[in-house]
Parts: structure tokens; C-alpha cells; sequence
DNA sequence: ACCTGAACACCGTTCAAGT
DNA sequence: ACCTGAACACCGTTCAAGT
């Protein structure tokens, strides 16, 4: 099929990246069961055999893709944060970050599946995943930093926040109206006070 | 197993209840996305069209093993909840209902992953998983109905423990010590006066 | 009604071979 | 180094046929 106005040449160039981005592609449309290596293979325009020059097996490309994720969320939250630097209300901040972190989820139903799924977290991970991982929740960290030193304040905030957003992701809780206010009502009975 | 010592017949007799058994043995053992359904009929010593006779499909069985789940989650949490009845610390209630969410989790890792996983959540859902998922869930809504009538409480409460329950369980929050601390220290900041 | 065996169209993964 | 095509051992699902 190399008929189109681009030369087609035998190497593909960037197919690593392409691979990628045609799993997100796919996993957003399909879902993550629907999704086949040799889907994305064929979705990229190559052989059902390529992605292997890439990546070791199925796991590890998903698990690259579960890391852009991460990446995608910690440049959304770092952002807001960088906003409300200037802020002295932290508490607003914490909340501005829930409401991201929710509408993230949202947004990218499929792929916030991924970030959390066995197909990872049962899994040797990379360090890309890692780190992104690690930066994301760090933005949280930071800001619940600046209201309280209590140790386990954090992990509270985020259990709160990635409980909604996997609640609603997962279809248990319907949401109706939009989601800043649904995160506003759920987080403001956590007090660090 | 009351067939043991009777001779193979033709007819299983209970089917559908030995491939629901067969199937959570296996999820929990091998992860899901390692279960087959002809890995489950091999397990049921039986052939891999027969489960077809029982459920429509491989994600009909999986939506029945969820239900069974939530089945087993409410009982643990119904009876906590009557044990306290005489008590008048509510709040002390709650936190135990915590516990034994988290508990359950930890105890069944692949099972609650399955109850909350797209395979049944993007599925029409069965009768029973609705019915179960739902008696779970108002289990909490009792317990915090005697603590407060806000209305997004109880919303609260369940994200936080089920955020909390996630993380763990899908390794991105390491425990050290038991649950039951771990469970205290990050619920202690909802207060709901 | 309940179950089997063969069949079909898919997968993930490997490997010799091509560019 | 990067990619292809064929091959192997698996799946989910269907269906005629057996009990």
C-alpha cells in the first residue's frame, strides 16, 4: 500500500513513537481489551512483527503508554500550580488540583484505566513510568505541603481525589452537573486543620 | 462438592456455579488478564463450549463473579454494621467499615480490580451485579447517615476509601504496617461536623 | 436441556530472511 | 539496525451433532 504522495521507504523513521500514539489512539476509541499489538501495527501501517524492534512484548508498549499518561497529567497539575503560586489560598490550590486530576480522568477515560491497571502494576515497570508517576503525584504533595506538614495528609488528599475519579471513570457514581463542583462537594469535608 | 465420590456423568449437575468458582480460583491465582474461558472449562474438567450453555460470553461470566464479589463485601460489612448497632460511637462505626473495605481489597486483589474493571463497567450489566454492588455501597450510606445528613458525605467517604483501597492494590501506595493504622491515619482528616 | 468436537477468525510471540 | 512473512500455540465464539 505505498500509494500515497509521501515516499513510503522500507524504514519507518520515528515507528516507535507512532506505535504509541496509535495505542492511545486506539485504546481511547476501542477500549484496553479491544486492543491488539497487531491492531496497532496495522493501525501504524507496518508489519504484526515490527513493534517487537521497539518494544519486548505487548506489556511493555502499554506500559509506555500508561507513562504519557502520567506525563500528560503531571504538565496539567504543574501548570495550575505554577498559577496559583503567586495565591495565598492553598486550600483553593488543593482544590483546583483535585478538579484536574478528576477532569483528566475524564477526558481520558481509557488511558487513567491504563495508568492504574494489572497489565502494569503487576508488571516490571520502566523507569519512565516511574518517574512520571512519581512527578505526578509530587505536584499533590507540594500543595498539600503548603497547608499541612502532617505526614499522612497527602496520601488522604489523593486517596480522596483518585477515589472519585476512579469511581466515575469505573461508572459507579453518576455524575450530573459538571465535575468542579461534584470534587468541591466531595473534598471539602477533608480538613487539615 | 457433594459429586465426589459419584461417577463422572454426561451432566455436571451445577455447571454454572462450578465455572463461577473455577473462575475466581483462577483470577486470583493467575491475574486476570490471564484468564480464559477455556482456561476455566479445562479447570471445570469440561469443554470449552460448554460454558456457552450458562453465559452468553466470556464477559457475562466475569459480570457474575464481580456480582459475587460485592455479595461477599456486603456481608462482611453487614456484619460489622450490626455489630455496632448498640454502640453510639458512629464515627468509630465508619472507620471499621473502612477497614474491612480496604481488607477485602487486600485479600481479594484481582476480584476487586474485576468489580470495578471496564470489562463490566463499559458491559450492560447484569441484574445481580447491580443488585450487589448496590447493597454494598449502602452499607456505608447507613453508617454515615447517622453521622450526618449532608448529602455529599457519603460520596466522600466511599471515594476516599475506595481511592485509598485502589492505590494499594494496584501498587502505587506501599503499607508498611497493618491496614488498619494505615486506613485511620488517611481517613482522620474527613470530619463531618 | 446440556454438552462435545471441529471449525473460523482472531491473538501474542518467535525467527529466519530481506533491505 | 529495522522490518517482513510465515509459523506456532494459544484465544473467543459458533454450530451441527451427540446424550
Amino acid at each position: 500500500m505505498r500509494m500515497t504522495n509521501q515516499k513510503q521507504t522500507y524504514h519507518h523513521g520515528d515507528l516507535r513513537n507512532a506505535l504509541l500514539q496509535a495505542a492511545w489512539k486506539i485504546v481511547e476509541k476501542e477500549g484496553l481489551d479491544k486492543l491488539s499489538l497487531r491492531g496497532v501495527a496495522r493501525e501504524t501501517g507496518v508489519s504484526q512483527a515490527a513493534p517487537y524492534a521497539h518494544f519486548k512484548d505487548k506489556s511493555s508498549l502499554l506500559v509506555e503508554v500508561a507513562a504519557s499518561g502520567f506525563t500528560a497529567l503531571k504538565i496539567l497539575l504543574e501548570t495550575q500550580l505554577k498559577e496559583c503560586d503567586r495565591s495565598k489560598d492553598h486550600r483553593e490550590m488543593l482544590d483546583k488540583l483535585g478538579v484536574i486530576y478528576v477532569q483528566f480522568a475524564l477526558d481520558n477515560r481509557a488511558v487513567f484505566r491504563l495508568m492504574f491497571s494489572d497489565v502494569i502494576s503487576d508488571f516490571p515497570k520502566s523507569e519512565n513510568y516511574e518517574i512520571a508517576a512519581a512527578a505526578a503525584f509530587s505536584c499533590l504533595e507540594r500543595a498539600i505541603l503548603r497547608i499541612t506538614p502532617q505526614p499522612f495528609a497527602t496520601f488522604s488528599a489523593w486517596s480522596t481525589v483518585h477515589g472519585l475519579a476512579s469511581l466515575i471513570v469505573d461508572n459507579r457514581l453518576e455524575i450530573s452537573g459538571d465535575v468542579e463542583t461534584y470534587v468541591r462537594e466531595v473534598t471539602k469535608f477533608l480538613k487539615f486543620d
